[in-house]
DNA sequence: GTCAAGCATCAGCTCAGCTTACGTATTCTG
DNA sequence: CAGAATACGTAAGCTGAGCTGATGCTTGAC
């Protein structure tokens, strides 16, 4: 019977991709995982890694056994809730994540009302990047996370995780007043400057694939990851970009914006087999009460989505 | 996240009943298997047993974690099937149980294709009765086994065990020669002597419902398990029986078969999950080609049969 | 060429988890 | 209704799985 602690080093190096990494992530030294790896490579009998120059990638039959391993670990973790339902009163901690305009707008009024509900739970935020959510779930740094995507970038959804939809919002173009909109707002800013999100940000990718959607590249002039700051740069006359309903609800003088057919969508995402437990059940609840309260953008899906929604993956 | 090792033995203790039983299938000492199950219930945060007179039973809470620690173990158990299909060529032992009349008939000439076929493949065969083939094969003591109930007697499936139909057969009432059939055979031998098998196995439970389905309470003259014993004891007078017609492909002179509208079915049970093993899948194809090469009897369900067939579960 | 990143191996130590020994509660039996 | 047998739990002690830390090799970047 294969060794479960050893199948999650095995899953894990699928995707983080190094050994340092797994290890970093385990607290442990990149020479016991190697060692755990190699035992159970020894009791597989079979290859699972292969060195690649100087990392190690998997072979097609670790690549199975990693798929069988979610399997594996999703049990797991929904027998962990059943467990947490059993001990009965929501309790212990639970660590949320989000990006920073969620954290805002969506987060804050579910925490007031988790706190005021459950007061015996113990609530962490985190805020970070939604591509650093799915390793963050996984490692078990946080137990429930905001993620988005966009229609035009779609992110493929990661075994390891499951997660239902929350928001489907419009994204806005943002662009000086001087400018004057046309029926193809997209088209009308071909050669202006852009305001962009860091490089690797689905914020960034997002504005390069708008513009390659509209037949150009966009010239990015700046990069800008709180889109406060994008709204100011372009109030201030230094470019154009594009931002979220959420992020707009006071936008600066100086600035318009035109709807664009680009939907934002955010799903609360939690780890496979999660979903059954009572705290992670209660944060859904308060994160679909806030979204309904929030002026402006429709809440997504139906009401109690089943499981089967995706999750995201990371890079 | 918890322990497999301990879930395993959880699962072991709602089958087993006693934290001594689980001990010995593992061989360790029941003090091991107390303080592993002590911590299990620790972590959980929640009780899982309790103290019942001399011995423990498990918590509505500790049941709904076997189902989870079922769950998990049949992915691991598919885990280890596609590494034995990545480790390529069949080979290995495979355990296979099966009960008395199966071995001659349907057995060795599986066993005999399979050793041709496979020659890598280590083949060990275990007699024993159907009732001890759940545990057996959840303590991992066999792989493979055949097992059987009747329409009138339906063993309830096993979470732990998975199966496939291979024979569907009718089954005969043997009388003496100077015995009258009637159009109800059954009534018609209702103050006979019965002939039945040992207390506790299925062919003892299947004539006394028999009887009781034809409005009587059979009288008990005999024991015998074998069934070519049984015929014996037909053929000289001493009383009547049930016999499935695997066990009767010649019949003693001075034995008349009456066939039934019983019928008994006979299944290939194996753990949840190793269905995918190629050691397992090779052996199931070689006994539904011996069943189909049978007389008489035949092929039950469809070729392929899906895989969520019923095990059975003993006692 | 030089340096850092990344993995594997070896030696050594620590603790999880086993056995053995014993105590206690319950059930069976004559 | 003793006395034996059964079954579980706890305490003490020992062993090996698996960790860290040191070292060496290979690869890729500059």
């Amino acid at each position: 019977m294969l060794d479960v602690r050893r199948l999650r080093l095995l899953r894990d190096l699928s995707h983080l991709g190094t050994i340092a990494a797994v290890a970093e992530a385990h607290t442990y030294t990149p020479s016991a995982v190697s060692q755990q790896l190699a035992a159970l490579q020894r009791e597989a009998g079979v290859a699972l890694l292969e060195r690649a120059g100087r990392r190690v990638t998997l072979t097609p039959t670790g690549e199975a056994l990693v798929r069988h391993a979610e399997v594996v670990l999703a049990a797991l973790e929904a027998a962990d809730a059943t467990l947490a339902a059993a001990r009965g009163g929501l309790s212990g901690t639970v660590r949320i994540g989000a990006y920073p305009s969620a954290v805002r707008t969506l987060l804050l009024p579910a925490l007031v009302a988790l706190g005021r509900d459950h007061p015996a739970l113990d609530l962490m935020v985190t805020e970070l990047d939604p591509v650093a959510v799915p390793d963050a779930l996984r490692d078990r740094r946080l137990d429930v996370a905001l993620v988005h995507d966009y229609d035009i970038v779609p992110v493929e959804p990661d075994p390891a995780l499951d997660s239902v939809p929350l928001l489907d919002e419009t994204v806005f173009l943002a662009v000086g007043a001087d400018r004057h909109p046309t029926d193809d707002p997209m088209r009308s800013v071909r050669d202006a400057d852009w305001i962009v999100g860091s490089p690797g940000t689905l914020c960034h990718a997002v504005t390069l694939h708008a513009g390659e959607l509209a037949g150009f590249r966009p010239t990015v002039r700046h990069h800008a990851d709180d889109f406060a700051a994008v709204l100011a740069l372009v109030a201030a006359g230094q470019g154009v970009g594009l931002v979220p309903q959420l992020a707009v609800d006071r936008p600066p003088s100086g600035v318009v914006l035109i709807p664009l057919t680009i939907r934002r969508r955010t799903r609360i995402a939690y780890r496979q087999g999660a979903g059954g437990h009572p705290a992670v059940a209660a944060s859904i609840v308060a994160l679909r009460a806030a979204a309904s309260d929030l002026p402006g953008a429709e809440l997504a899906g139906s009401c109690r989505p089943a499981s089967s929604a995706a999750g995201q993956r990371g890079r």
